[in-house]
Formats: C-alpha cells, sequence, structure tokens
DNA sequence: ATAAAACTTGACGGAATTTTGACATTCTCT
DNA sequence: AGAGAATGTCAAAATTCCGTCAAGTTTTAT
C-alpha cells in the first residue's frame, strides 16, 4: 500500500523539499501552498497531512478544524512556535502531533510512520476469507486450512495477503514484486516464480486444490 | 473507584443544581460553561460527559466532534429538542445517548450509571488473564503464575504489557521499540532481543511454557 | 558512596529464509 | 511440428535473522 501525504504550507521551497523527499520514502505527495488549495486537494484522499500553522488568510488552525469536517486522517503540524498554549490549541483544534520547524528529515520520517500505522491499525479489517475453508487472517498474519495451521514465510505470506486481498486480478510479477518488495528495491522478479511455487505446494499439500492461477504471458491471479 | 463527571451547560442555575445532586451521588464533577471551558477541563480526564446541545457560540454538535477527537468516553446530551433527525446528528457527531429536558434527577441518574459501566465493560480490562494460570495486572504491573509472584523490570514488563495487550498479533522490532521506548527515542532495536530473552526465560521458568513467539522475518507475538 | 540491578551494546554461530542459476517443461505463434 | 519465450522445478549458495553470551554503561537502591 502506497500512502498519499497532502503537504500545505506556502512556502514553495519548503513544499518542493518536502515533497521530494517524501516522494523517495515512496509517498505518494500532493501540495498545497494556500488553504483553499488544500481544501480543493483533499479530494485525493490524503492518509496523513502535514499543516503549516503559520498561513495567510485562513489559519491553520482553523483549516485543520474545517478539514476535520470533511475527512479523518492523521494531522502534523509544522510550525516554528512551540508554547503549550499553542500545543493545546493545536489539539484543540484536531491535529494529532506538533513538529517544530526546524526538524529532522529522519523525525519527520518517523512520526509519519507512526501515525499511518496507529491510523491504519484502527480500521483495518481484520481478516479475508476466501473459499473452501481457507482463512487468511491478515492482522495475525495466519492462514488456516479448516482448523489446521500452515505455515509462511515472511515473503511467502506477503504475496498471499497482497494476492488474495485482490482476488481475480492479474498481477504480473513487475507488479507483485514491487508490491512486496518495495517500489525502489533493486533486484530480480524472477524471483517470484520460486516463491509461488513454494506457497503453491503447501497450499496444495494441505487442501489439494490451486489457489494461484498462471495467466500465461501476463501474471498470476487469486482464484476465488 | 470514584467516577469524574463533566457538565457543560451555560445556564448557571442548571449546573449548579445538578453539580450538587451528582456529588451526592459520590461522583466528582467539573463545570463548564462555555465551549472553550469544556475543551479546557477535558484534562480532567472525565469517566462521562453531560452537554447541553443548546449552547451560545460552538454547537453543542460542533463541540461533541472537537471532544471526540480527544478523549473516550460516554457523552450524553441535554436537549429539549427531541426529533429523530436532532437524534441522528447527535448521534452521528459521536454521541452515545440523549436526555431531554426536563428530566427527573433518578433517570439521569440510572442513566450515567447504565452508560459508565457499559464504558467500563468495554475499555477498563485492569488485567489480561493469558492461558495457564498467568495472570498479568496492568494496572498494579505485577505477574502472577498461579500464587506466585514473577518479577519483571520495567522494560521487560512494557515488553510483556504491549505484547500480551495485543495478543496473536505480530510485530516487528521495530514497532516494540517504538511502543515501548517512545516513538522519537534513538538507538538500537535490536535490544529488544536481549529482553525478549529475559522475560521468556522466567516465564519459562516458572510455568514450563512458552508465551512469546518468534515469527522469522516478521517479529514477535504473544501466543494466547 | 557503594553496591546491586537494569539496560545496552556488539560479536558470534547456527538456523531459516531468500536468492540464484541451470535446466526442464509448457505455451504461443507461425 | 518447431522455435522462442515464459514459466516450473530443483538444489546449492548467499543472505538475513535470531538466540546467546559476555562485557560495558547507566540507573536505582541501600
Amino acid at each position: 500500500m502506497t500512502y498519499r501525504i497532502l503537504i500545505v504550507d506556502d512556502e514553495p521551497i519548503l513544499t518542493e523539499l518536502l515533497s521530494s523527499h517524501l516522494q523517495d520514502h515512496g509517498y505518494t505527495v500532493s501540495v498545497a501552498n494556500s488553504s483553499d488549495e488544500a481544501l480543493e486537494k483533499l479530494n485525493t484522499k490524503p492518509n496523513l497531512i502535514l499543516l503549516d500553522i503559520n498561513m495567510p488568510g485562513m489559519d491553520g488552525l482553523e483549516l485543520c478544524k474545517a478539514i476535520r469536517n470533511h475527512i479523518v486522517c492523521p494531522i502534523l503540524f509544522l510550525t516554528a512556535r512551540i508554547t503549550e498554549q499553542d500545543k493545546v490549541n493545536g489539539l484543540r483544534a484536531g491535529g494529532d502531533d506538533y513538529i517544530t520547524k526546524p526538524f529532522g528529515l529522519q523525525e519527520l520520517i518517523a512520526r509519519i510512520e507512526a501515525h499511518l500505522r496507529r491510523d491504519e491499525r484502527n480500521n483495518r479489517p481484520p481478516e479475508v476469507v476466501t473459499s473452501q475453508g481457507l482463512i487468511i487472517n491478515l492482522s495475525d498474519r495466519k492462514v488456516f486450512w479448516n482448523e489446521q495451521e500452515l505455515s509462511f514465510s515472511k515473503r511467502e505470506f506477503d504475496i498471499i495477503e497482497f494476492l488474495s486481498s485482490n482476488p481475480n486480478q492479474v498481477f504480473d510479477k513487475e507488479r507483485i514484486y514491487e508490491a512486496v518488495w518495495g517500489y525502489d528495491a533493486e533486484g530480480d522478479s524472477s524471483v517470484i516464480k520460486e516463491h509461488i511455487r513454494k506457497i503453491r505446494a503447501k497450499l496444495m499439500q494441505a487442501s489439494g486444490s490451486e489457489y494461484i492461477e498462471t495467466v500465461w504471458g501476463m501474471g498470476y491471479r487469486w482464484k476465488k
């Protein structure tokens, strides 16, 4: 899953820097240089918002409240101020965290990740059930065939998770590789056929049926 | 346990009356006569909030949403209105119940108690009991194996608390480190395997069984 | 102040996983 | 049918990860 982040700040230099840095970390980034623009860009359905608290026109705090009327996602304030009162005001307006300028990019990334994870944990459906008694529990990362638990390695489970969460769709090896290894991973996506083999063997041994179908020349698909 | 109740209403006469009545029933009461005051008084960590829906300035519904961004507790609306639409609006804003004015004090107490009871059931497990006689008391920070108390250091207990509160889920070392040390802590999350080792040794010595499972390449999980 | 306990660090070996590459098989198209 | 490309199989190599220990540092208790 690749996350979308909306940056709201009126300093183009800063937004430019942040944007490219976040993109390097695999995020999809939208930028708004004004409050109005920010409200428009909410339709990109960001997973997280970085919000400069000092903005001309509508204040960052006001904007925060306005945003809260539309979507639910973590909102992190970027600010030079740091008084306790500011903090209270920000949280009161519906913000989730404060990051004071100047901040390290590492810290920024760490906080973003923390909030995204927390947010994700709050609204993740716990499990996916597929045909004929095979249960894939995504939060526990366990797979059951009837009462029996099947054991999969990390990569194997990640591939199962990706495919079974998007049943009946065909994904080529590059796509799967990107989803599981990461967009910037270097390496040969031909490893996948080996992992697929292992997965198939385990599933077949336990259940006696095929869950992953090869679509020749196109990729693989999870049958449902 | 004595519960804290926050009353939010702009009519001093009413708040005065309610306050003394609730105090007679053993509750600790805070009063806010405006929305701003209400938000400030959230730091008293009320267990329940009585909220007048008709308030000057920020509307009761808005206030309710704002409160919801900060704490989780039952919110009961006090209102003269009673249309179905109002009810829907209120619940949508995050309210838990409606009490229409004028109301009997007995009824009020009854509803408050009902909600407190329900709330307590929902999110205050004072202790976690896991398989075979192991008891983890989170509020006292003590662990028992049958009658015998086991001793854990702070870090050890923190890790046990985090894992056992989220049984069966797998957390990688970074995630555990973040949860226990804090998301902005610097340091090497590899310390965790050493703490895990200590925890396992103590639990094994006392109970003879494994509670923490290693999921290779993914992290650790509390078996339940 | 001193001792004890808790916490952290780094290194090592072994174990499980992941990757690689050679080769076999299957499929598509002519 | 046969060439070429894509996929499947297998075993060995490379890598990553975990458990353990010993030693150093910090914190807490006496």
